[in-house]
DNA sequence: TGATACTATACAACTATACATATATTACCA
DNA sequence: TGGTAATATATGTATAGTTGTATAGTATCA
């Protein structure tokens, strides 16, 4: 090749290439690159080097990759807004994002301590709890742990096995309308539970919303616990 | 790459999720779990990795996995009641399992300044220690650490090395029933040695129990401590 | 001489796919 | 009603492909 004005090292050459790549739309959101060793092949280079590319790429977030399956194109962050009204659908659906809601366990049990605080509860009362992933565009978004409290809310479990949507459900047991009352954020270090349902790194940082929304007369009908992967998400504070 | 600290296999995260599932009660004995396509979708890996995490909890004794049929819970991880009387092999054989007691050493030394408190004695007094381990269906399910006031109890030493059952021990020095007067309870790592004899990983998390037994009286008979495996027990506080 | 960039090789961990085999369910027929 | 075959479902096994990691070697330049 040609060799000249060659100062820059053959990974960033190869970062830059699939970089513009990227840029020029060649690869859509979601799309498998092509292997390093075809990589490495259609360069001429060692697969390392490759490699060394790639990673360049990761760190800026263009790409993600998967052992034993590839490299992949990385899609925009979602932008979700917080305000007085939360659904998750609408939010996502908005932001030009196909969203989906994937539960992993629904069941009724006796409420913690906290739970039973931020409810208005007693420490033991009965509490349905959801425990689901959302996802954008196939893309693990955040893991929720949601409690309900059963005895204002009889039918609850019913309601929640037949819907994932949480407006549904809870218009199906009478509440037509619910608003947040307080929605409170940290940031945490994802446990290797979390890391592997959302498809992160072990140790990312997650976002961590803790949120009760009452309904109309300001009683608390949900606490809900949301841990959203931090570089797939922005979260927007604001009205409506 | 993607990231540095990963260092949880992802076929292990697995089994402890689903370990954590069954302690939590959210499969019973007999019952189905999802099938490993399910599983594999649930936590977006591939099938052989669902496989491998299976295969640990089979390995365990937790699943049964049936050719054709699917993967069925045989036990779960033993739910042990805390109360004002606790009987380690009452509780295990009422969960359905098989307890055992190994006893380690058994020796007369002077008592530590906390055994003296807990026991309301002078430091230095003689005590009875007795270490030891609890299984149940095989499997070392904690170490238990347990003293007893020699001057109060004579010939406690000698009873001890009878029998394995602190119940039978105690009643034939004359204590026909004890209570517990307190159980204090934290989250602990697990040293080497803790490691070694309850088969777990050091560093691995154990809930540590301290507490009194207390003879009609109200006077202390036995200081004991016991950790337990975390992911093999779970503690319900409750009356009886 | 030493540091840096790239190459070479090997293996571990996970994925993808296909197929064999055992079980459960359903449809159908006598 | 009961039995049988067909079908779908689920686990067991085999093979190959891809990324992650470790180690060692080579070429080039300051």
């Amino acid at each position: 090749m040609c060799d000249s004005p060659d100062k820059t090292p053959i990974w960033k050459a190869i970062a830059d290439a699939l970089r513009s790549d990227l840029a020029e739309g060649h690869y859509s959101p979601g799309e498998k690159l092509p292997t390093e060793a075809a990589l490495a092949d259609r360069f001429g280079v060692n697969r390392h080097t490759v490699r060394h590319g790639l990673s360049a790429l990761v760190s800026e977030g263009l790409v993600r990759t998967r052992r034993g399956a590839g490299a992949f194109v990385v899609s925009t962050p979602a932008d979700y807004r917080l305000g007085h009204r939360v659904r998750f659908h609408e939010n996502l659906i908005d932001a030009g994002r196909h969203p989906e809601k994937r539960v992993l366990s629904l069941d009724t049990r006796a409420a913690t301590q906290g739970e039973a605080r931020a409810l208005h509860i007693q420490v033991g009362d009965q509490v349905c709890a959801y425990h689901g992933l959302l996802l954008a565009d196939g893309q693990p978004l955040a893991v929720v742990l949601s409690v309900f409290p059963s005895m204002r809310l009889s039918g609850i479990f019913e309601a929640l096995s037949a819907t994932t949507s949480v407006t549904q459900a809870l218009r199906s047991v009478g509440i037509d309308d619910y608003t947040r009352a307080s929605t409170r954020l940290t940031a945490v270090r994802s446990t290797a539970t979390q890391a592997l349902l959302l498809q992160a790194g072990e140790g990312d940082p997650l976002l961590r919303s803790s949120s009760v929304n009452q309904c109309a007369n300001a009683i608390p009908v949900e606490y809900g616990r949301t841990w959203f992967v931090g570089d797939r998400i922005t979260l927007t504070l604001g009205e409506t």
